[in-house]
DNA sequence: CGAATGAACTAAAACCTTTGCGTAAGCGCC
DNA sequence: GGCGCTTACGCAAAGGTTTTAGTTCATTCG
């Protein structure tokens, strides 16, 4: 920056304020500058500005499973609208119990970013009490932060409509796929759904048989594996809803291999929409994971900008998408889907 | 860290030193040291060691469409070993024509990072320049970088493996679906892939039809357009040769709503080997993603560190995965897949 | 026992910006 | 024409760390 100055002849403070775009520089004089620094090449030291405003121009983003659809996706909306508001992101993806461990007792983002926004990670209370105690604004995205903003979608409502969808296609013997989460990355997701399948199954008169409800790894070989599970039961359901459509994949697979027709034999529905849920036509419930990463980024601005945040907790809707793999309970006339 | 020095009744330089490992300091005063900062929480201010290192402890990654499998798993490999050394990750995604060109004519990681990795994008000949320029280490990542040390696989060979497959079951006229990539995303990958079908079908003494090559846009849709394409000419080739999986899948799709039979009727194979590809059953060719994602990142720690990198130039192995959607030409003899 | 050596530590400069305060010049106004 | 006000700019301190060049002190060696 000094050579800037030296070049055009002013003061370095003067260059900062051109720089800048702040007051108290003739417009004249921020042109040569502007200029100057062009032709120098010359970029501010973010260490250096940094040092002397305490603020970083960068903010963290901590998301679990960066290869998973929905969290590439949440990412890269909520990225979108931090870049557009001139902030760089640094990125921590805690793919296992130990990156996770690591990143809460270390807390590397002190000092190093001016936010953080979670994506889709179920906290235990006392990662919660680390993530206030960090001295800068966090907001969730699919995350319940407690007092802190978060988006996200109301899981209960969705899951009962999804169950609901089951229901009023005549189905009565209806599963449960959870994923079993020893390592604690979706628990409350997870438990959110079940709550919401529990509620519309006593809503539409349905008993929830604890057999229903069976748990695998998250992804489709947990699906294919719980599948089998509920096919050798002594009744087994006539439709399943999983906690997540890559669940409901592995599921159908199995029913493929077991030569079990999907609609026909058995349902199954989904939950998310993503891409693959279409390809595959499957059943499933929609939400906006787009926006959410959007609002979720919007959030953060604010937060560091304004030190609050005008809407600190945002439902978006879930929208049942029917599909090929959800119709009325075999041997029972009724609409067919 | 005046707060710590203080507490202990030591200079700022020593609590440096001790912070930081190095020698100097006594056992017994660095224990001090180190109890007190904990008890403080305290963290060295980055922005501070950096502004006198000249180093900012972090590495950037430029990466495309990070909701694709590929590049997420990539991403995901190298942050893996670059934050295992030691960095924080800046995260650069660009997903559209205008984010990039931004992205390259802003330079945002001068000063911001000490290194950086190209992950999955063809550069025009002024990009890579840009980057030459930009006086920090860059490693590719699947991406030709000229000079600069890169990691990737031989894209000539894998297609050709592809297509050698396919001659080998009988098939003579053979496809291949590119994308059209018109923003330059991915065209290096998608020429030299068509280089390697090319190189097959001659060496196979086959007739390279222009009219077997077909474009679409990069993705599911765009392979189910081109799918139709084929379908759609005088004489339809008997097998396709997809530049990727998701494209492979689009043909698939169509072929299935077509009602023509995979592989009896039409042979189908991809690149990549996903997730998908294997969920699909699809004949592939596969690569180490992961791996590369690695090495990548190793590279790039070599540089950084020790400002040369011992193999600059990695190509790993491209294997043929072969699986339900190939089979003999129909109305031939032989080995069927 | 004196001097030389080495370890442990201090003092202070340097890194690059931002920003509050000061100053000078230009302007409108009575 | 003097007064106050505004605008444009300079000056210098502050921000937290690393690092070089000392300084002190104990130890060892001759």
């Amino acid at each position: 920056m000094a050579d800037v100055a030296r070049a055009v002849g002013v003061s370095t403070g003067t260059v900062s304020r051109a720089l800048r775009g702040q007051p108290g520089v003739s417009d004249a004089m921020r042109r040569r500058i502007l200029r100057a620094a062009e032709s120098l090449d010359y970029v501010v030291s973010p260490a250096a500005s940094g040092l002397v405003t305490g603020r970083t121009g960068s903010v963290a983003v901590l998301v679990p499973f960066i290869s998973r659809w929905f969290h590439a996706q949440v990412l890269a909306a909520a990225h979108q609208v931090l870049r557009g508001s001139g902030f760089e992101i640094v990125l921590y993806h805690v793919e296992g119990t130990a990156e996770r461990r690591e990143f809460f007792e270390t807390l590397p983002v002190r000092r190093r970013a001016d936010g953080l926004v979670v994506i889709a990670l179920s906290l235990t209370d006392e990662e919660l009490a680390r993530l206030n105690g960090l001295g800068m604004p966090v907001v969730g995205a699919s995350t319940d932060l407690g007092p802190a903003p978060a988006v996200g979608i109301d899981d209960v409502a969705g899951a009962a409509k999804a169950v609901r969808h089951l229901a009023n296609l005549g189905h009565r013997r209806i599963a449960m796929i959870r994923s079993t989460d020893e390592e604690g990355f979706h628990g409350g997701v997870s438990r959110r759904r079940l709550a919401g399948y529990e509620d519309a199954m006593t809503e539409s008169g349905l008993e929830v048989d604890p057999a229903l409800v069976v748990s695998a790894p998250w992804g489709i070989d947990g699906g294919a594996r719980a599948m089998g599970e509920l096919l050798s039961q002594r009744t087994p359901p006539t439709a399943v809803f999983a906690e997540a459509d890559e669940i409901a994949i592995g599921a159908l697979r199995t029913l493929r291999r077991a030569g079990i027709a999907v609609p026909g034999e058995m349902s199954v529905i989904g939950f998310d929409d993503s891409p693959m849920a279409e390809l595959l036509d499957l059943t499933t419930v929609a939400q906006s994971v787009h926006e959410q990463g959007l609002i979720a980024g919007r959030m953060l601005v604010e937060a560091v900008q304004q030190a609050r945040v005008a809407e600190p907790a945002v439902r978006l809707e879930t929208r049942l998408v029917p599909r090929g793999t959800t119709s009325a309970r075999p041997g029972r006339p009724g609409t067919a889907g």
